[in-house]
RNA sequence: GGCGGCGUAGCUCAGCGGUAGAGCGGGGAUCUCAUAAGUCCUAGGUCGGGGGUUCGAGUCCCUCCGCCGCCA
């Protein structure tokens, strides 16, 4: 059995999920994904990281303890990635029992064989960041948050001693090119290990750090950041004491963004050696998005919330301009602009409209079943021959994580389609009567729709599976590259459905700002109508009220806690008429991207829509429960 | 300060020694099965500035300018 063991990093935090962990973890999906169609049996590891001096200080921040803090935001996480129909085989938290003995084995390990050691450190420390500074932080000699000098401190600590392998590190990446991918951030750690290791330091004392955890040979000890955190790859997978781990680690990938490359690159792989374990297989590195705010709708605010972009625009279309749009290991910029260009272009306008323009031609001309198709000409083996060489050569690009690459080649191939379509004129066959004929192009055209829905799951698992069925297949039956790749499965007779577009055409946003006086002045003299695309602009969506209470000293107001799917604060004048205990619960209608106003000292993001005659007000709710956050419309 | 990367058509980028490319957007034409979609034609950009190597340079070398990483 061929296997694949993937992880993504476990996501820190101290800080909701957001467009970077999506990427990672929508790559990390697809790759599981495309193993999974070629015939891999898949491990797909994710999770979040939970210790550390920051979180104890976001807790504290929000009133909560620690503990209350990580299950919030970790359940965030967890939350978030179905909603990118994202299937991970198993969900990792650092603060799991089972995580912390495996910890404390390999530390102790490690200690005995007398890799650890036991040193003083004198570094220049801020009692305000409760953490040591290093110089290059400093403004005028001070600390830049608060203004004042560091003090000079002493700290004893353990440390792990890199460099007694950094040589051997230096051996294994020159007989291992592609070791790290792509090859600059080889390059790049090469740099890093020729200037030298310093031993890595370990440990914080509990006296000033008790979120994490304890060393075994040490209780006034907790470790610190990344041994705990690069140890869930091997936790994960149950090490040391189910013996299936080894079968995993063997071929075990780790998917990262740049900014972690030192610990992925170096500390991981010497602590893996260190342990006599032998290293992870690969190690995959993307780069970030920038946000073009220029190009972004205003309610999005600074940070993209994957919940918000796929409740906009749909998990499929997010997933496949994350991976269109990115050269994996380069950065790029995201605009909530380009996505809709770009996915109106190739999943609209050419893959959405080819599908929709045979199905529909089906439909009309072959009374929606698959035709008996006539005889084979050179211009439907070109077709055929053409899809099916851009289909290897798409696996070849995935294959090396060259996602985008592999898109552009089907798209040509869709443009090819689209072109036979033209050319072939099965409407004019239709018209002359030529069955036989019509039936070879329609036949091909159809088989050719398999072919990319099974190709393209990896990327738009939902349309993938949903075409499939349309065309009246099976997706556990076609879900294999190899049967992809086998021209003729279709049965002639089998019923097929048009259904719904795959991926209606978006409107084209307007990201201007829009000129008030002008707009003013227009309506004056327009009548009290308004196009479409004024409707448009509001983002309505269902809601449900997770919790509510009174706002103190008010008579009408209530303070909403709502999912939409992300969590928001609603203030609702509504208190007259509703009382907070009957409204937990309910799904109601959001005006999703009001402009936040502060009421009663209160921030409302949102307003929830009624409806009110004499006899009162009623909340508009949908007539049976639907998800959180779906869109109202 | 050290190491590295980037700067090519309006936008996003490919090209890495031999007559400047793609997609999108824009402009024009056309079919009508289709999601105002498809298909066809169309972009004349000192390839950041300057110098050099070469018969010949976005493509190699040097230098300057502007961005951006990593490290100290």
């Amino acid at each position: 059995m061929k296997r694949s063991y993937l992880t993504t990093p476990i996501y820190y935090v101290n800080a909701e999920p957001h467009l970077g962990h999506a990427y990672t973890t929508v790559v990390a999906d697809t790759v599981a994904r495309w193993k999974r169609l070629q015939g891999y049996e898949v491990f797909f590891l994710t999770g979040t990281d939970e210790h550390g001096d920051k979180i104890v200080r976001a807790a504290e921040a929000r009133g909560l303890t620690p503990r209350e803090y990580v299950d919030r935001i970790a359940e965030k996480f967890r939350q978030t990635w179905p909603l990118l129909h994202i299937q991970y085989t198993r969900f990792i938290r650092t603060t799991e029992p089972d995580h912390k003995r495996v910890v404390q084995h390999v530390l102790q390990l490690l200690y005995e064989k007398g890799d650890i050691s036991f040193g003083e450190y004198e570094g220049l420390y801020c009692f305000g960041c409760e953490r040591f500074l290093t110089r290059k932080e400093l403004r005028d000699g001070l600390c830049p948050d608060h203004r004042t000098p560091p003090t000079p401190l002493r700290e004893s600590n353990y440390f792990f001693d890199l460099s007694r392998y950094q040589n051997w590190l230096i051996d294994h990446l020159q007989k291992h090119p592609d070791f790290i991918q792509p090859p600059g951030y080889r390059e790049e750690v090469l740099g890093l290990l020729r200037e030298g290791l310093e031993p890595l330091c370990i440990s914080r004392p509990k006296s000033r750090l008790s979120w994490g955890i304890e060393f075994p040979f040490d209780p006034n000890y907790v470790t610190y950041v990344w041994f705990d955190a690069l140890l869930n790859y091997l936790s994960g997978i149950g090490y040391p004491d189910d013996p299936s781990w080894e079968k995993w680690w063997q071929v075990a990938e780790h998917i990262i963004a740049k900014d972690i490359l030192k610990p992925h690159a170096i500390y991981w792989p010497i602590m893996l050696r260190a342990l006599g374990l032998p290293v992870y297989r690969r190690l995959h590195v993307h780069g970030y998005w920038n946000l073009n705010q220029a190009k972004m709708s205003k309610s999005l605010g600074n940070v993209v919330r994957p919940g918000d972009l796929v409740s906009r625009y749909g998990a499929d279309r997010v997933r496949y301009f994350l991976l269109r749009e990115m050269a994996f290991g380069q950065d790029a910029e995201f605009s909530e602009e380009a996505l809709v260009l770009r996915t109106n272009a190739e999943l609209a306008n050419d893959f959405g409209n080819l599908v929709f323009r045979t199905l529909s031609m089906v439909g009309k001309y072959c009374q929606g079943r698959v035709p008996v198709p006539g005889e084979e000409t050179p211009e439907d083996r070109t077709l055929k021959e053409r899809l099916l060489s851009a289909v290897e050569n798409f696996a070849r690009e995935m294959d090396h994580f060259r996602f985008h690459l592999g898109l552009s080649l089907l798209n040509e191939a869709v443009r090819e389609a689209n072109r036979y379509v033209d050319h072939q004129a099965p409407w004019e066959l239709n018209k002359k009567g030529k069955q036989d004929r019509l039936g070879r192009v329609l036949y091909t055209l159809l088989e050719a729709l398999r072919v990319l829905a099974v190709v393209l799951w990896p990327i738009i698992p939902r349309s993938s599976e949903l075409l499939l069925g349309n065309l009246g297949l099976s997706p556990a039956e076609e879900l294999s590259l190899e049967r992809a790749l086998t021209w003729g499965r279709l049965k002639p007779g089998q019923e097929v459905q048009r259904g719904k577009a795959l991926f209606p055409r978006l409107e084209r946003p307007s990201f201007e700002v829009p000129d008030r006086e002008k707009d003013s002045a227009e309506e004056k003299v327009e009548e009290k109508t308004y196009p479409l695309e004024e409707f448009k602009k509001w983002d309505l969506r269902v809601a449900e009220i997770v919790a509510a209470e009174r706002v103190p000293g008010t008579d009408r107001l209530l303070r909403l806690t709502v999912r939409c799917p992300e969590e928001r604060t609603v203030v609702a004048g509504i208190a007259e008429h509703y009382r907070p205990e009957e409204l937990v619960g309910k799904q109601v209608v959001l005006v999703a991207n009001l402009k936040p106003a502060r009421i009663r000292g209160v921030l409302s993001q949102g307003m929830i829509l009624a409806a009110r005659d004499e006899k009162g007000l009623k909340l508009l709710v949908p007539e049976e429960t639907v998800t959180p956050g779906a869109e109202v419309g």
